[in-house]
DNA sequence: CGATCAATTGAGCGCTGTCAAGGTCCGTGG
DNA sequence: CCACGGACCTTGACAGCGCTCAATTGATCG
């Protein structure tokens, strides 16, 4: 893993796990936690190997990838600030993970938080919260790739971005949403998550901008133009 | 729900969550727990309303469902003997559950499981290793959906299914495989599943026919007569 | 300012969905 | 036991979406 540092002021108070991050704080506060900055392209998990470390994402974005039998590999989930990493499960998962951008995490030691689970029952608890949810958003997904358009699962994509990506702080509502989104991917790893071909992806980027819908700047931004067309093509799947 | 019946002789010993069932047996010995036996067809999860039981499969097959936004319904999950179904999180999901089958559960009030959990810690933690293992199909699942085509899938589909159904105590192998399998989806229910047509599952059952790797008897049984070229197919992802 | 890789654009085709017709299974009633 | 009806399933024809292959354009860095 490499560069290390402790960690101070940790910035994801308001993010659905801020109560497990708290209690980590309060009990042992910030002496073997350390905010590990990555960069991008690093591999955080990989394979069946095991992990005896696991964190809480700061800023950036961390992909999850499977390695399709075809020789292919499929991006599964895309992990935000507020998610956990690493080994949360003692069983091998042939997940791998990798910093899609460069990464802020709040990392522990396994044993660390083995020990706290259990003085900490509420801990626990929410452990699987957090893992339902999970469970929640790979079956949403699983709608996603099943039953839409090429063209709906990259509007789809965006707005999934754009809530993903709010500052912590902002409310849901349309007031305070984002016109200029950061894409964490490139257009390889876009048609990696969206299951569709390169060119694919690259053909409705197209066809949203002769939409009027979007406005690409560069290779990595996105200007949001048309909120309605956007929400209507995704079908108000992530409210 | 209506009918109910006092679980008396268990038999999902051997699954993965015998000893969440057993650590409830033994401290609360079949008093409140009952074992449910529901007909083809009957809703056990309805979308955003709570629930205030929670279950273990004893026999049969449950779908889990979402409401695709363009209306029609597609199928995210299949729960087997020893799953877990029911109240597992407070927080509400917007997911369907259906008898696939007639459907055999062992069912316990929530609160009954809240306060066990509480005394054996053990038993949350199992909890948590379930949904994980739940989480991990999804996304496999995820693969299947988005880089397969329809022959693997249909092929993926029915080594899913022996592996699932096989009988409790049959350990890993091919020699205990089953030849006959019982199929717990309709034409439309499997099209729902694998995120394809009526017409296209046909198809490709006739392919797979033609090809003499199968053979339907009736709607609902098919025998699989090539095993390599149906492993080939779904390449070996469901081991 | 070129070198290099990523992204875009175009042409052509195959897979799968749609629409429509025919066939099979199964429960019901004669 | 057989005839009938209706739901489920199968099969065929056809079109369209998205993939593949190939060439061009564009971005980014030395």
């Amino acid at each position: 893993m490499g560069e290390g540092q402790r960690c101070q002021t940790c910035k994801v108070g308001s993010r659905p796990l801020c109560s497990v991050l708290s209690s980590i704080e309060e009990l042992q506060p910030s002496r073997d936690t350390m905010l590990r900055r990555l960069p991008q392209g690093r591999m955080l998990l990989s394979g069946h190997r095991p992990t005896n470390w696991f964190g809480i994402i700061v800023s950036g974005v961390v992909k999850l990838m499977l390695n399709d039998p075809n020789g292919r590999q499929q991006i599964v989930g895309l992990q935000f600030p507020g998610d956990f990493i690493g080994a949360t499960q003692s069983n091998p998962s042939p997940l791998i993970a990798e910093a899609a951008t460069r990464v802020e995490i709040c990392c522990f030691p396994r044993n660390m938080f083995d020990t706290l689970v259990g003085r900490v029952p509420e801990l626990g608890r929410t452990m699987l919260m957090h893992t339902l949810g999970e469970l929640d958003t790979a079956r949403q997904w699983m709608v996603v790739l099943g039953n839409k358009s090429a063209l709906e699962r990259v509007a789809t994509f965006l707005l999934l971005l754009e809530q993903k990506t709010r500052p912590c702080d902002a409310t849901e509502g349309p007031g305070v949403r984002q016109e200029i989104i950061e894409l964490p991917l490139s257009r390889t790893e876009l048609a990696e998550y969206l299951s569709l071909s390169i060119e694919t992806v690259s053909r409705q980027l197209k066809q949203l901008r002769s939409m009027e819908a979007i406005e690409t700047m560069g290779r990595r931004k996105v200007r949001i133009l048309d909120w309605a067309t956007l929400n209507r093509l995704a079908a108000h799947e992530f409210a």
